[in-house]
DNA sequence: GGGATATTATTAACATGTTAAGTGAATTCC
DNA sequence: GGAATTCACTTAACATGTTAATAATATCCC
């Protein structure tokens, strides 16, 4: 009675509330943040297994295919090109430097930068992940449509630049000190 | 011609490592999942400050929201209803029940389930911040405009269907064991 | 030249994401 | 009606997100 059986996974259905009261300021599960991560859990939630396969996390698996798009990169670019913040990657690039998948050294000019680039063994790694990766990666662009895939991928860029100057108030002004 | 940006082309032809090594698979930057959580973070960069200002993270806002969309709430249609797993809800519940934002109970007729609302605490705080959060939200919706943004939330759940019942190889399937 | 300041990267501390395992309660099924 | 199974939730363990604080170097600027 009621409840069908939803395995362990708790992401991926709807939830019809008891009573319902009435509906706050929107809808909520239908809020653009909202909207924004369960497309992206959709589609990660299609390669987390194959990365998982090769012992690779999703921001492992972004921070080498990142490093095979240049030959050597320091860390605050990494960053900036994986997206990823400088505590996260700090923590990623040394335990991929202690499994020997990237190589880093310290910028000649400048002692406070370090210099990273990925290595034999990284790449054969990425070697390895791609194919699988590449065929999840057309399968849905055949399921959703390239042309389809594309409008969307523009509309999310121009929300980002939509984005990318705004401010406001209550923004952490708080008297001073 | 073999140059042509086919599948597997990680490496070109061999990893010698010169000076530039070319775009690999995708330009990465550009892969989908990357957009999703680039647009994701610019919205978010919006929010963040507002609720940090109240003292609440953006999953505990999620969560009071979605309470105040009910009267009560079994905790597993919660985790579906604010997109959460089972093991974030349940650290994030039991620190909202200390600071006595939510109330919990247990189910009468099931003892494994727990039945949780919003308290008048929590539903205060939610109409403190409610203003600005609007606020926000208007205002990403008048940069963006309206009808982009509509047919963004479209596109995006498309996605979601389109991917729904997407299955494929290499997902974990290790002999057996 | 040298103190004040800025920059780069890391560490710290806490919250969440993610998968696996555990606990207690309900269901199934013989 | 009781063992086996399933279910709801929690804990555990590890990786990352997020902000603040540090450490080490570079740069400014008088």
């Amino acid at each position: 009675m009621a409840r069908k059986k939803s395995s362990n996974d708790i992401r991926g259905g709807q939830a019809e509330a008891g009573s319902t009261r009435r509906a706050p300021m929107r809808e909520f599960s239908r809020s653009l943040p909202m909207s924004l991560l369960r497309a992206r859990e959709a589609v990660m939630r299609q390669f987390r297994p194959s990365l998982r396969n090769h012992g690779l996390t999703e921001q492992q698996w972004r921070i080498l295919r990142a490093l095979t798009s240049v030959d050597e990169i320091e860390v605050t670019e990494l960053a900036h090109l994986a997206f990823l913040l400088g505590p996260s990657l700090s923590r990623i690039l040394r335990d991929l430097e202690a499994r020997q998948l990237i190589e880093r050294k310290t910028a000649a000019t400048d002692l406070r930068r370090a210099v990273v680039s990925i290595s034999a063994k990284g790449l054969k790694l990425i070697e390895a992940v791609a194919p699988t990766s590449e065929a999840i990666y057309a399968a849905i662009t055949k399921r959703y449509g390239a042309r389809r895939l594309a409008e969307l991928q523009e509309m999310l860029g121009a929300l980002e630049m939509s984005l990318s100057g705004m401010v406001h108030d209550d923004a952490g002004i708080e008297a001073d000190e």
